[in-house]
DNA sequence: AGCATAAGTGGTACTGTGTCTCACAAATGC
DNA sequence: GCATTTGTGAGACACAGTACCACTTATGCT
C-alpha cells in the first residue's frame, strides 16, 4: 500500500517534475485523502526516495566487515560496493529518477541532508581505522573521510546519470574516488 | 539597509534558533512588513547567510591564481585559504552562527547546497589541472574533487566550531584534507 | 451474537513560507 | 508643477505540513 502510493509519486514526478506535483495532485491519483498521505510519509520528499533510508545501515555494516588493518579510503571504497550494486541492480527507471534528485536542488539537498546523518553511523568505525577518539569533535578525519567519499559518490552518480549508456557505476567511482586522493 | 535586517535576523535566530524563529517575528523587530523583507531577501534561509554567496568567485579567482602544474588536490587545498581567511577573520560571533548552521539539518543542506552551486564555477579549473575534458559528464573526477574538499571544509568547520578554543581553521582543515588523501 | 476497543481513513481548521497583484507615498527628472 | 520611477505596505493566494475530531470497519472478548 506504501509502495502503491510511492509508485504513483514517481510517475507523476517523473513526467511532471518535482516542484510541479502537489500533494493534491498525489492524492487525487492514489484515490486517498491528504490526512492518509502524511500518515504514510512524512514529507513529500521521503515519500519520492523514501525506500532507500536504511542505506546507511548497510554502509556501516559492510564497512565493519572490512579487514581491520584497511586504510580508510580503501574500506570506504570497498564498502560502497554494497551502495552501489542497489543502483544498479535496478531498472533504467531508477537511473532517471536519480538523475531526476541530483538535477532538482531541493531534493539533491534532501539528498545530502540524509548523507549527512550516515555520518554518524560510519564515524566510529573510520574513526577506529584512523586511530582517533571517535568522541573527540575537534579532530576533523573521520568526518572528512566520510564526507569526501559521500560527495565523490554524488559526483559518480552524475557522471553515471548524465549519459544513456553508462559506464559501470563501480568504475566511475573508482576513478571519482582516486582523483582526490591521487597526487598528481 | 539590507544589512541591518540580515543582523536583525542573525540576532533572532541566535537567540531562539532557527525553525523557532518567523518572518512575522523579523518583520516585527525589524519594523518592516513582509513584503519589503521578501524583497531584501528571496527567503529565509538567504537572509541569515546571504553575505557569502560570492565566495564561490573568490574561490574561483584563488584557484585560477595557483601555479598551472600544482595537483588539483593540492591547488584546492591552497585555494581554500581564502575562504578561511573569510572565516577566521569575523568575530566569535560568526563561529556561533556557523556552528548553527552546521547543526541546523535544514540550514546544513542549503549551506551544501550553495557549495554544489561553486562546482559548476570550479569545475572548468580544475579539470583544466587534471587533464580533462570540462564538458564531458561522463569524467566524475573533477566533480569529484570538488565535492571531496568542500565535503572536508564541511568536517573542518564542524571540529572548529566544536570547541571554544578551537586550533587555527587552516590547520584543521589540512588534517582534515590529508586524511582521505593519506594511504593509512 | 453483541459489544467494546482499536486501527485506518477522511474532513476541517490552522500555522508558516513564499508569490503575486494592487494601492500608495516619496523621491527624481523634465 | 507635473510625470515617472522606486520603495513600501496590504491583502489574497498556493502549497507543505500539523493537529484534532468524526466516522467506519476490523478485531477481540464474553
Amino acid at each position: 500500500m506504501r509502495a502503491e502510493v510511492a509508485t504513483v509519486v514517481q510517475n507523476l514526478v517523473l513526467e511532471r517534475g518535482y516542484e510541479e506535483t502537489t500533494v493534491d495532485d498525489i492524492c487525487a491519483t492514489a484515490e486517498i485523502s491528504r490526512s492518509t498521505f502524511f500518515r504514510y510519509f512524512p514529507s513529500k520528499e521521503e515519500a519520492l526516495f523514501g525506500e532507500s533510508i536504511d542505506a546507511g545501515e548497510r554502509l556501516r555494516d559492510a564497512l565493519t566487515a572490512r579487514p581491520a588493518g584497511e586504510a580508510p579510503w580503501v574500506a570506504m571504497r570497498r564498502a560502497l560496493d554494497a551502495l552501489i550494486e542497489q543502483y544498479e541492480a535496478h531498472d533504467e527507471r531508477t537511473r532517471r529518477l536519480t538523475r531526476l534528485i541530483v538535477n532538482t536542488p531541493s531534493l539533491a539537498a534532501r539528498h545530502r541532508e540524509k548523507n549527512a546523518r550516515w555520518q554518524e553511523l560510519l564515524r566510529p568505525e573510520i574513526a577506529r581505522r584512523l586511530g582517533a577518539d571517535p568522541a573527540d569533535d575537534s579532530d576533523p578525519r573521520a568526518n572528512a573521510v566520510i564526507a569526501a567519499a559521500l560527495g565523490c559518490v554524488e559526483a559518480a552518480l552524475a557522471a553515471w546519470t548524465a549519459n544513456s549508456q553508462p559506464q559501470p557505476l563501480a568504475k566511475i567511482l573508482d576513478r571519482a574516488m582516486q582523483a582526490p586522493a591521487h597526487p598528481r
